[in-house]
DNA sequence: AAAGATATGTTATATCATAACTATATTGAA
DNA sequence: TTCAATATAGTTATGATATAACATATCTTT
């Protein structure tokens, strides 16, 4: 265990600003609990899990938090658009694009565990058709492309 | 819990030889525990967990059998290609198509549960494509889609 | 039959997620 | 503004998924 995290300087305000907008949009309430593991989530430079997010989050603010809580806090960001889960690898990242609505493309890579969501619009209309085909009303798609990102594999070259 | 199953009917042919004949190729061992796992898989007209799988496998066993002992054999089935695992519901189910090397896609049901795999060439072309403009060396893909099979879309409207 | 490799069994535990219930905070109507 | 309704958060317990470490058994090769 490494030394208690200092608490969490103020969010960048694009990201609050964000935040706040969706929120009001959809009539959601954006209390600091949530805002916290927004804020913790996009400290963070690749998905952890939530388990290790509990973990951040009870350094951060010296107590403890049950895993419930911060699951319903997970769930509310993923519903309002914030924030995404890799069915993968069960680990929690922050939406990079969340300014639209969309389907997301991951690229894990599996060396550095970083993950670079991507945006294909081909992709949806393929994966649309195929549903078609087959007479399936889709709803959602996963798409979770793991491999080596583009620093890693140079790396594996040289 | 229902009656104690029966002991597994033989293995139609046609599966048992795909069993013998992909272990043969690649030199790997067919016991009859991993038979067992595959047979019970064909039985299963849904994906199943791996713990439903383990009920199902001590009801016809009638004995106690330990999760690790199954999850070794989902991976040595899922590692020759004769099994998939779904990735959004944690759940095993054996590959329709495994005569050849492929990249699956999964259509699951969330009314039925049932789950179809199909092949999309063009998908698989157009993610490494994809992959291909980040720099991504692809490894693997995992496509589920989910939403409503054909049968259950058509109940929906009625 | 012995040696090495592979597979299985046993026990314990790690990891991921939710159920049921209580308490607190916010909102909206009287 | 106070009450009721709703939404959020906290508490405790447990369910669900998966693996680690080590012992035993089986198969393969010599």
């Amino acid at each position: 265990m490494p030394d208690q995290l200092p608490p969490m300087a103020p969010l960048a305000s694009r990201w609050r600003k964000l935040a706040e907008t969706t929120c009001r949009e959809k009539s959601e309430r954006l209390t600091p609990a949530r805002l916290a593991v927004y804020a913790e989530l996009l400290a963070c430079t690749n998905p952890v899990s939530a388990y290790e997010l509990i973990a951040l989050l009870e350094s951060r603010q010296n107590r403890k938090i049950a895993p419930l809580t911060v699951y319903r806090q997970l769930d509310f960001l993923m519903r309002i658009g914030l924030v995404h889960r890799l069915q993968s690898t069960h680990a929690y990242m922050v939406c990079s694009h969340p300014d639209h609505v969309h389907e997301s493309q991951f690229l894990l890579c599996s060396a550095c565990g970083s993950v670079d969501e991507v945006e294909a619009n081909g992709l949806e209309k393929l994966l649309t058709q195929i549903a078609d085909e087959h007479g399936f009303k889709s709803d959602n798609v996963v798409v979770e492309v793991k491999g080596l990102c583009i620093d890693c594999a140079k790396q594996e070259q040289a």
